[in-house]
DNA sequence: TATGAATGAGACTTCATTCAT
DNA sequence: TATGAATGAAGTCTCATTCAT
């Protein structure tokens, strides 16, 4: 898989020092994660923000531009955040089922962990603008594309016999039942703890229901 | 398949003729779809949808309450319409293979219809009241009841070997692969024609990745 | 005293038969006032006043032209009612000092059984056009004029001496002091009965702090 | 007299400058109060209160949370003005009936400055919300008791004879007659001038009808 | 005469964004 | 750079009044 260079969206700002940028914007994102786990994007001020950032109004739209940048930045910093971790796991991946069900298993337990940033991305991504939507879902493929390939050096090692199309919708399922877990939580937290998801999903995903 | 009782949740209206109400209603609601599916419920304004149902902004509030009232019937008619139809052909259901296959199908291409409709309902469930958002979680439950209840058919057939867990876990998997050709339209629909995709994901449901 | 002749107000209807008319208004004035009382005239809509009265808003507005009218209908009735029975006591009166007494407790006793009415009075008669105040004022002078008479009688028998300005101004302390009883009662109704009130009022009105 | 301790109702407010505050509200209630009347409070939007107070609706609502609120500032500020005046004038009362009659013609004189002002106050309180209505009473309270107290000094002092009760009857009926002055206008400003309604009222007060 | 559905002006309030300090 | 007061467009909802039935 050729690895798509996707070009970072910028954010205006109208301070200079880079260092205090990523500082200010770390306590914005934090602070914005927070209030639209329970509030939601449009039920969130940016006086809010503001605050929960732990400075003023002004000084928050010296580093965006609009109130969508916040949630741009926030979707950004939460995939970034997922993908680096499961693009480290899964890229030392050897092409074993084991090491494949081990990679399944290590992205559901990061799913379960970040349960309430994926509902706020999938929730509020379509309050993105056309542009940054582009870029969310550039992002998302990325992550897709790690099963593929982790996919995809299974059956070259001869583990696994899907076709080419398997393949992609294989890894497409995989990332949709790892969500589920978090999107259905009212269903399947009831039902189920963690590891027998993962157990489960596992077994079905590998042998069907013959 | 016990069928549960959900009352439904009264929208107080100071009108009184029952069949206008209903007439109403459902232009508010149609109107109020086609709004949602562009701009969402944030983004459409309670005249945008009076205007859109061919009436004035007096008398929208003449069937309903607030706002919120609209989402709540624009969510309920499509889970009333969606679960009436999967209802009727699931309920005839025979518990063979076959016709299991046929169900699957047969929701994958409603799906395929009411995609943003179902667009919609994802991402907006969450600005209804907790209330509100119950009653749709319990219309869903009953949705994802109806697969369970077509796969235990099989089960006693013994045309298929699954546990209780795995019939429960499946029946969501089944309805949330389903969701998946709308809510990844972006990748799916331009990878696959709807029968493909019905197709591969049939097989890889009944064999697995092997 | 010469009897001034108010000629009625009149409120415009479309409907002719005048016996229904007067059963109409007063199912009107009587749902009104309830209304008025705890909610106030502004916090009354006509829509409740229609449905306290027994009829549909849409007869309401056969009997009356604006909101404006059930107020002015409401102030007018409360008056005459007051001031047919005062009228009718202080009428007879025959100018002693005995009289006079028994006259200010008939009035007080007045007061307090119509406190609410009186508060509804007082408090909305602002909201009324010019024109319709003037027509209440008027008749308040009417009723304060009673008592003028009254006051002059007993200056004439030699019972008082008091001059024309004091009766004036005399027969004015009384009008208020009765009303006080109701618009004052949380400070007056926690501390006398309305006996005890009227004793003492009558006490200090007659002889003063000496 | 005993001075009962009332907590200042707070009104919320956005803005942090305690000096700005207060310009603010100043402009804002001397906006108020010109609008409450001639429109009184529910005939005034909060448009025109911002734009006579000199600023826009946004600025306005950075120094209160309702409508209400404006309308509770202006009732504290006019008495908090008269009760200031007046405390400060009845305070230093030697107990004399001279100097207690110098005190009845001092109020008297500020009931007329301010008139328009006393009919806002009790035309509008009612609008007021059960605890700042409460508020509003104690504040009244007090004022009566200022009269209250002169009077029983003269009591002490051997100048007049009164029971406790008529004392307390006798505060208010000061206080009401006071007030009659600017509530019965349209009667008493064309029959006397206001140092006749003050010698006269003086009169009876004192020596009652004989 | 009686009804009640329809209307729309207009009220209150919020909040993203700016800009002088 | 940081602050926070000021702004006003825009949103939701109410309610007096009308008019066809």
């Amino acid at each position: 898989m050729e690895k798509t260079v996707i070009k970072k969206r910028e954010v205006k700002t109208s301070v200079k020092d880079e260092r205090l940028i990523q500082k200010r914007r770390d306590q914005m994102i934090r602070g914005a994660v927070a209030l639209f786990k329970t509030k939601g994007f449009h039920g969130t001020t940016t006086r809010e923000i503001a605050r929960a950032a732990g400075f003023s109004i002004g000084t928050l739209y010296e580093y965006i531009r609009t109130k969508e940048d916040i949630l741009f930045l926030v979707c950004d910093s939460i995939y970034e955040n997922v993908s680096g971790r499961l693009g480290k796991d899964l890229g030392q991946q050897k092409g074993t089922l084991l090491s494949l069900k081990l990679g399944i298993a290590y992205y559901f337990t990061i799913v379960n962990e970040m349960q309430t940033e994926f509902l706020v991305l999938y929730q509020e991504t379509k309050s993105l603008s056309r542009d940054a939507q582009h870029y969310i879902f550039e992002k998302e493929t990325e992550m897709v594309g790690m099963f593929e390939s982790v996919l995809r050096k299974c059956v070259d090692n001869g583990e696994l016999h899907l076709s080419e199309r398997e393949v992609e919708l294989m890894a497409h399922n995989i990332f949709v039942l790892g969500q589920m877990w978090g999107f259905r939580r009212w269903a399947m937290q009831k039902q189920y703890t963690l590891e027998e998801y993962i157990e489960l999903q596992t077994k079905l995903l590998f042998s069907g229901i013959k």
